[in-house]
DNA sequence: ACCGCGCCTGTATAAATATTCATCGAGATG
DNA sequence: CATCTCGATGAATATTTATACAGGCGCGGT
Protein backbone atom coordinates (compact mmCIF):
# COMPACT_ATOMS: atom_id res chain seq x y z
CA UNK A 1 0.00 0.00 0.00
CA UNK A 2 1.43 3.11 -0.87
CA UNK A 3 2.62 5.98 1.79
CA UNK A 4 0.03 8.28 0.18
CA UNK A 5 -2.71 6.08 0.65
CA UNK A 6 -1.92 5.03 4.60
CA UNK A 7 -1.22 8.79 5.29
CA UNK A 8 -4.62 9.87 3.55
CA UNK A 9 -6.56 6.95 5.28
CA UNK A 10 -4.89 8.26 9.05
CA UNK A 11 -5.99 11.41 8.08
CA UNK A 12 -9.08 10.44 7.59
CA UNK A 13 -9.52 8.62 10.95
CA UNK A 14 -8.28 11.74 12.47
CA UNK A 15 -10.62 13.62 11.28
CA UNK A 16 -13.68 11.84 12.06
CA UNK A 17 -12.41 11.00 15.39
CA UNK A 18 -12.22 14.59 16.12
CA UNK A 19 -15.18 16.00 14.34
CA UNK A 20 -18.97 15.10 12.57
CA UNK A 21 -18.75 14.61 9.16
CA UNK A 22 -21.93 14.41 7.16
CA UNK A 23 -21.03 13.16 3.61
CA UNK A 24 -18.48 11.76 1.53
CA UNK A 25 -17.83 15.25 -0.38
CA UNK A 26 -17.81 16.74 2.98
CA UNK A 27 -14.89 15.03 3.91
CA UNK A 28 -13.10 15.63 0.55
CA UNK A 29 -13.42 19.44 1.45
CA UNK A 30 -11.87 18.65 4.46
CA UNK A 31 -9.18 17.09 3.31
CA UNK A 32 -8.48 19.50 0.76
CA UNK A 33 -7.58 21.90 3.64
CA UNK A 34 -4.35 19.39 3.76
CA UNK A 35 -3.67 19.45 0.78
CA UNK A 36 -4.80 16.09 0.55
CA UNK A 37 -7.01 16.04 -2.89
CA UNK A 38 -8.62 13.29 -3.81
CA UNK A 39 -12.29 12.76 -5.38
CA UNK A 40 -15.64 11.26 -3.88
CA UNK A 41 -15.13 8.10 -5.45
CA UNK A 42 -11.26 7.56 -4.22
CA UNK A 43 -13.03 8.43 -0.47
CA UNK A 44 -15.62 5.80 -1.20
CA UNK A 45 -13.15 3.04 -1.47
CA UNK A 46 -11.26 4.23 1.70
CA UNK A 47 -14.01 4.23 3.60
CA UNK A 48 -14.79 1.07 3.24
CA UNK A 49 -11.23 -0.09 3.60
CA UNK A 50 -11.57 1.16 6.67
CA UNK A 51 -14.57 0.02 7.63
CA UNK A 52 -16.15 3.05 8.79
CA UNK A 53 -20.33 3.43 8.47
CA UNK A 54 -22.65 6.28 8.08
CA UNK A 55 -24.88 6.87 10.77
CA UNK A 56 -27.11 9.30 11.73
CA UNK A 57 -23.92 11.29 13.56
CA UNK A 58 -21.98 11.09 10.50
CA UNK A 59 -18.98 8.25 9.75
CA UNK A 60 -18.36 6.59 12.91
CA UNK A 61 -16.21 3.66 13.31
CA UNK A 62 -17.58 0.18 13.87
CA UNK A 63 -16.72 -0.63 17.14
CA UNK A 64 -16.04 2.53 18.80
CA UNK A 65 -19.72 2.48 18.74
CA UNK A 66 -21.59 1.31 22.48
CA UNK A 67 -25.33 1.91 21.15
CA UNK A 68 -27.98 -0.43 22.42
CA UNK A 69 -30.40 -0.35 19.24
CA UNK A 70 -30.09 -3.52 17.94
CA UNK A 71 -29.59 -5.66 20.43
CA UNK A 72 -32.69 -4.47 21.52
CA UNK A 73 -33.50 -6.58 24.82
CA UNK A 74 -35.41 -9.98 23.75
CA UNK A 75 -39.30 -8.76 25.30
CA UNK A 76 -38.79 -5.51 23.43
CA UNK A 77 -37.51 -7.00 20.06
CA UNK A 78 -40.69 -9.85 20.42
CA UNK A 79 -42.95 -6.65 21.08
CA UNK A 80 -41.79 -5.27 18.22
CA UNK A 81 -42.14 -8.56 15.90
CA UNK A 82 -45.17 -9.90 17.19
CA UNK A 83 -47.27 -7.28 18.75
CA UNK A 84 -50.35 -5.76 16.86
CA UNK A 85 -52.32 -4.38 19.34
CA UNK A 86 -53.12 -3.84 23.30
CA UNK A 87 -56.21 -4.76 24.47
CA UNK A 88 -56.85 -3.41 27.80
CA UNK A 89 -60.23 -4.84 30.18
CA UNK A 90 -60.23 -4.27 33.98
CA UNK A 91 -57.47 -6.64 35.54
CA UNK A 92 -56.77 -7.94 32.19
CA UNK A 93 -54.64 -7.05 28.85
CA UNK A 94 -54.53 -9.15 26.18
CA UNK A 95 -52.14 -8.91 23.23
CA UNK A 96 -53.14 -9.53 19.99
CA UNK A 97 -50.30 -10.98 17.09
CA UNK A 98 -50.21 -12.25 14.01
CA UNK A 99 -50.95 -16.23 13.63
CA UNK A 100 -48.05 -18.04 15.55
CA UNK A 101 -46.81 -15.38 17.22
CA UNK A 102 -48.78 -15.56 20.72
CA UNK A 103 -46.37 -18.69 21.63
CA UNK A 104 -42.99 -16.90 21.45
CA UNK A 105 -44.21 -13.65 22.77
CA UNK A 106 -45.85 -15.30 25.80
CA UNK A 107 -42.53 -16.85 26.24
CA UNK A 108 -40.66 -13.46 26.17
CA UNK A 109 -43.43 -11.97 28.77
CA UNK A 110 -42.96 -14.34 30.57
CA UNK A 111 -39.36 -14.28 31.16
CA UNK A 112 -39.02 -11.03 32.15
CA UNK A 113 -41.13 -11.88 35.65
CA UNK A 114 -42.99 -8.95 35.77
CA UNK A 115 -44.50 -8.50 39.71
CA UNK A 116 -48.00 -7.24 37.88
CA UNK A 117 -48.59 -10.48 36.36
CA UNK A 118 -50.46 -13.26 37.80
CA UNK A 119 -50.15 -15.25 35.08
CA UNK A 120 -50.22 -15.51 31.33
CA UNK A 121 -52.27 -17.32 28.47
CA UNK A 122 -51.11 -17.60 25.23
CA UNK A 123 -53.78 -18.71 22.11
CA UNK A 124 -52.14 -18.92 18.89
CA UNK A 125 -52.41 -14.58 17.66
CA UNK A 126 -53.85 -13.99 21.28
CA UNK A 127 -51.78 -13.77 24.90
CA UNK A 128 -53.85 -12.75 27.96
CA UNK A 129 -52.51 -11.47 30.56
CA UNK A 130 -53.91 -11.28 33.57
CA UNK A 131 -52.66 -9.11 36.84
CA UNK A 132 -53.82 -8.34 40.17
CA UNK A 133 -55.61 -5.39 39.56
CA UNK A 134 -55.99 -2.78 36.95
CA UNK A 135 -53.86 -0.92 38.57
CA UNK A 136 -51.15 -3.06 37.63
CA UNK A 137 -52.72 -3.78 34.96
CA UNK A 138 -52.26 0.32 33.78
CA UNK A 139 -48.38 -0.04 34.91
CA UNK A 140 -47.70 -3.04 33.11
CA UNK A 141 -49.15 -1.69 29.69
CA UNK A 142 -47.17 1.30 30.15
CA UNK A 143 -43.75 -0.63 30.63
CA UNK A 144 -44.44 -2.74 27.83
CA UNK A 145 -45.29 0.66 25.87
CA UNK A 146 -42.34 1.89 27.15
CA UNK A 147 -40.37 -0.99 25.26
CA UNK A 148 -41.60 0.20 21.92
CA UNK A 149 -39.74 3.34 22.07
CA UNK B 1 -46.01 4.52 17.53
CA UNK B 2 -48.51 2.70 15.36
CA UNK B 3 -48.79 -1.66 15.49
CA UNK B 4 -48.16 -1.75 11.88
CA UNK B 5 -45.06 0.85 11.92
CA UNK B 6 -44.39 -1.64 14.79
CA UNK B 7 -44.53 -4.75 13.30
CA UNK B 8 -42.71 -4.13 10.42
CA UNK B 9 -39.39 -2.65 11.79
CA UNK B 10 -39.73 -6.16 13.59
CA UNK B 11 -39.94 -7.99 10.80
CA UNK B 12 -36.84 -5.83 9.75
CA UNK B 13 -35.06 -6.51 12.22
CA UNK B 14 -35.56 -10.16 12.26
CA UNK B 15 -34.88 -10.55 8.10
CA UNK B 16 -32.10 -8.53 8.84
CA UNK B 17 -30.42 -11.21 11.51
CA UNK B 18 -30.66 -14.24 9.31
CA UNK B 19 -29.87 -13.00 5.75
CA UNK B 20 -27.64 -10.33 4.11
CA UNK B 21 -29.38 -7.46 2.53
CA UNK B 22 -27.69 -5.40 0.01
CA UNK B 23 -29.82 -2.53 -0.29
CA UNK B 24 -33.26 -1.03 0.67
CA UNK B 25 -34.79 -2.03 -2.26
CA UNK B 26 -34.00 -5.67 -1.78
CA UNK B 27 -35.52 -5.32 1.61
CA UNK B 28 -38.30 -4.04 0.27
CA UNK B 29 -38.87 -6.70 -2.13
CA UNK B 30 -37.95 -9.20 0.63
CA UNK B 31 -40.91 -7.77 2.92
CA UNK B 32 -43.15 -7.94 0.27
CA UNK B 33 -43.25 -11.33 0.55
CA UNK B 34 -44.16 -10.86 4.25
CA UNK B 35 -47.13 -9.27 2.76
CA UNK B 36 -45.72 -6.15 3.86
CA UNK B 37 -45.86 -3.76 1.15
CA UNK B 38 -44.15 -0.35 1.55
CA UNK B 39 -41.80 2.38 -0.14
CA UNK B 40 -37.99 2.48 0.00
CA UNK B 41 -38.39 5.56 1.49
CA UNK B 42 -40.57 4.33 4.51
CA UNK B 43 -37.41 1.56 4.80
CA UNK B 44 -34.85 4.69 5.21
CA UNK B 45 -36.60 5.72 7.57
CA UNK B 46 -37.17 2.61 9.53
CA UNK B 47 -33.37 1.84 9.30
CA UNK B 48 -32.08 5.23 11.22
CA UNK B 49 -34.73 4.38 14.01
CA UNK B 50 -33.41 1.20 14.25
CA UNK B 51 -30.26 2.39 13.84
CA UNK B 52 -28.72 0.21 11.31
CA UNK B 53 -26.11 0.91 9.31
CA UNK B 54 -24.99 -0.29 5.70
CA UNK B 55 -21.36 -2.02 5.70
CA UNK B 56 -20.04 -4.06 3.53
CA UNK B 57 -21.64 -6.78 4.29
CA UNK B 58 -25.34 -5.62 4.09
CA UNK B 59 -27.05 -3.51 6.76
CA UNK B 60 -26.15 -4.69 10.54
CA UNK B 61 -26.77 -3.54 13.93
CA UNK B 62 -24.74 -0.90 14.99
CA UNK B 63 -23.87 -2.98 18.24
CA UNK B 64 -23.75 -6.25 17.49
CA UNK B 65 -20.49 -6.16 15.47
CA UNK B 66 -17.20 -6.17 17.46
CA UNK B 67 -14.72 -5.83 14.52
CA UNK B 68 -11.19 -4.82 15.05
CA UNK B 69 -11.18 -2.45 12.68
CA UNK B 70 -11.87 1.43 14.11
CA UNK B 71 -10.18 0.97 17.55
CA UNK B 72 -6.73 0.35 15.84
CA UNK B 73 -3.73 0.13 18.61
CA UNK B 74 -2.35 3.60 19.01
CA UNK B 75 1.03 3.00 16.90
CA UNK B 76 -1.02 1.36 13.86
CA UNK B 77 -3.22 4.98 14.07
CA UNK B 78 0.02 6.87 14.23
CA UNK B 79 1.69 4.94 11.66
CA UNK B 80 -1.28 5.35 8.72
CA UNK B 81 -1.79 9.35 10.48
CA UNK B 82 2.09 10.18 10.04
CA UNK B 83 4.50 7.47 8.24
CA UNK B 84 5.02 8.75 4.50
CA UNK B 85 8.44 6.45 4.02
CA UNK B 86 10.33 3.99 5.52
CA UNK B 87 14.21 4.35 5.16
CA UNK B 88 16.65 1.45 6.27
CA UNK B 89 19.94 2.16 6.67
CA UNK B 90 22.29 -0.44 8.09
CA UNK B 91 21.32 -1.32 11.70
CA UNK B 92 19.13 2.77 11.44
CA UNK B 93 15.61 2.84 10.35
CA UNK B 94 14.55 6.09 8.99
CA UNK B 95 11.03 7.14 9.19
CA UNK B 96 9.67 9.93 7.08
CA UNK B 97 6.60 12.16 8.36
CA UNK B 98 5.25 15.44 7.05
CA UNK B 99 6.73 18.42 9.26
CA UNK B 100 5.35 18.49 12.90
CA UNK B 101 4.73 14.57 12.70
CA UNK B 102 7.81 13.08 14.05
CA UNK B 103 7.20 13.24 17.59
CA UNK B 104 3.92 12.25 18.28
CA UNK B 105 5.05 8.92 15.98
CA UNK B 106 8.23 8.51 18.26
CA UNK B 107 6.36 8.36 21.31
CA UNK B 108 3.91 5.79 19.93
CA UNK B 109 6.80 3.84 18.98
CA UNK B 110 8.36 4.17 22.10
CA UNK B 111 5.65 3.16 23.90
CA UNK B 112 5.83 -0.34 22.49
CA UNK B 113 8.84 -0.95 23.92
CA UNK B 114 10.03 -3.16 21.39
CA UNK B 115 13.08 -5.13 22.32
CA UNK B 116 14.15 -4.34 18.91
CA UNK B 117 14.89 -0.52 19.70
CA UNK B 118 17.87 0.55 21.54
CA UNK B 119 16.18 4.26 21.21
CA UNK B 120 14.93 6.40 19.39
CA UNK B 121 15.28 10.18 18.32
CA UNK B 122 12.65 12.52 16.44
CA UNK B 123 13.49 15.58 14.96
CA UNK B 124 10.83 17.89 12.82
CA UNK B 125 9.43 15.41 10.28
CA UNK B 126 11.79 12.32 11.06
CA UNK B 127 12.07 9.79 13.34
CA UNK B 128 15.62 8.09 13.78
CA UNK B 129 15.00 4.46 15.55
CA UNK B 130 18.07 2.97 16.31
CA UNK B 131 18.49 -0.75 16.81
CA UNK B 132 21.05 -3.05 18.18
CA UNK B 133 21.33 -4.94 14.90
CA UNK B 134 20.97 -4.80 11.17
CA UNK B 135 18.96 -8.24 11.70
CA UNK B 136 16.99 -6.35 14.81
CA UNK B 137 16.28 -3.57 12.13
CA UNK B 138 15.15 -5.68 9.62
CA UNK B 139 12.94 -7.25 12.24
CA UNK B 140 11.36 -4.14 13.34
CA UNK B 141 10.56 -3.02 10.11
CA UNK B 142 8.63 -5.79 9.22
CA UNK B 143 6.30 -5.68 12.61
CA UNK B 144 5.89 -1.96 12.06
CA UNK B 145 5.05 -2.70 8.17
CA UNK B 146 2.56 -5.64 9.27
CA UNK B 147 0.87 -2.89 11.47
CA UNK B 148 0.22 -1.74 8.30
CA UNK B 149 -1.71 -4.15 6.61
C1' DA C 1 -69.53 15.85 15.48
C1' DC C 2 -65.95 18.92 14.16
C1' DC C 3 -61.51 20.88 14.56
C1' DG C 4 -56.52 20.93 15.09
C1' DC C 5 -52.48 18.39 15.54
C1' DG C 6 -49.18 14.62 15.06
C1' DC C 7 -47.81 10.76 13.11
C1' DC C 8 -47.08 7.85 9.08
C1' DT C 9 -46.63 7.20 4.46
C1' DG C 10 -46.16 7.73 -0.70
C1' DT C 11 -44.49 10.38 -4.69
C1' DA C 12 -41.19 12.81 -6.80
C1' DT C 13 -36.80 14.41 -6.62
C1' DA C 14 -32.41 15.82 -4.70
C1' DA C 15 -28.35 14.23 -2.71
C1' DA C 16 -25.04 10.87 -1.73
C1' DT C 17 -22.56 6.72 -2.70
C1' DA C 18 -20.77 2.82 -5.48
C1' DT C 19 -18.99 1.20 -9.65
C1' DT C 20 -17.28 0.91 -14.43
C1' DC C 21 -13.87 2.03 -17.36
C1' DA C 22 -9.50 4.11 -18.55
C1' DT C 23 -5.09 5.92 -17.31
C1' DC C 24 -0.81 6.52 -14.88
C1' DG C 25 3.24 5.18 -12.47
C1' DA C 26 6.03 1.96 -9.75
C1' DG C 27 8.06 -2.30 -9.53
C1' DA C 28 9.02 -6.99 -11.48
C1' DT C 29 10.80 -9.84 -15.36
C1' DG C 30 12.76 -11.25 -19.62
C1' DC D 1 15.43 -1.34 -22.08
C1' DA D 2 10.83 -3.08 -23.32
C1' DT D 3 7.06 -4.94 -21.58
C1' DC D 4 3.88 -6.72 -18.15
C1' DT D 5 1.27 -6.43 -14.17
C1' DC D 6 -0.93 -4.29 -10.55
C1' DG D 7 -2.44 -0.91 -7.28
C1' DA D 8 -4.24 3.61 -7.05
C1' DT D 9 -6.87 7.02 -8.89
C1' DG D 10 -10.14 10.15 -11.57
C1' DA D 11 -14.10 10.93 -14.63
C1' DA D 12 -18.37 9.67 -15.77
C1' DT D 13 -22.19 7.30 -14.58
C1' DA D 14 -25.34 3.96 -12.34
C1' DT D 15 -27.28 2.93 -8.19
C1' DT D 16 -28.79 3.88 -3.74
C1' DT D 17 -30.41 6.74 -0.06
C1' DA D 18 -32.47 10.89 1.99
C1' DT D 19 -35.80 14.48 1.89
C1' DA D 20 -39.42 18.06 0.63
C1' DC D 21 -43.96 18.09 0.17
C1' DA D 22 -48.66 16.70 0.56
C1' DG D 23 -52.41 13.63 1.75
C1' DG D 24 -54.70 10.52 4.97
C1' DC D 25 -55.87 8.85 9.40
C1' DG D 26 -56.65 8.66 14.29
C1' DC D 27 -57.18 10.99 18.55
C1' DG D 28 -58.03 14.38 22.20
C1' DG D 29 -60.44 18.57 23.31
C1' DT D 30 -64.28 21.59 22.67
Amino acid sequence: MSAHKRFRQGQILKILASESVASQDDLRRRLAHLRLRVTQATLSRDLRELKLVKTAAGYQPLGAIAEEAASLPPLARALREYLLDFRPAQNLLVLKTPPGGAQPLAAAVDAERFAETAGTIAGDDTVLIITRSQKARAELQKKLEELLK
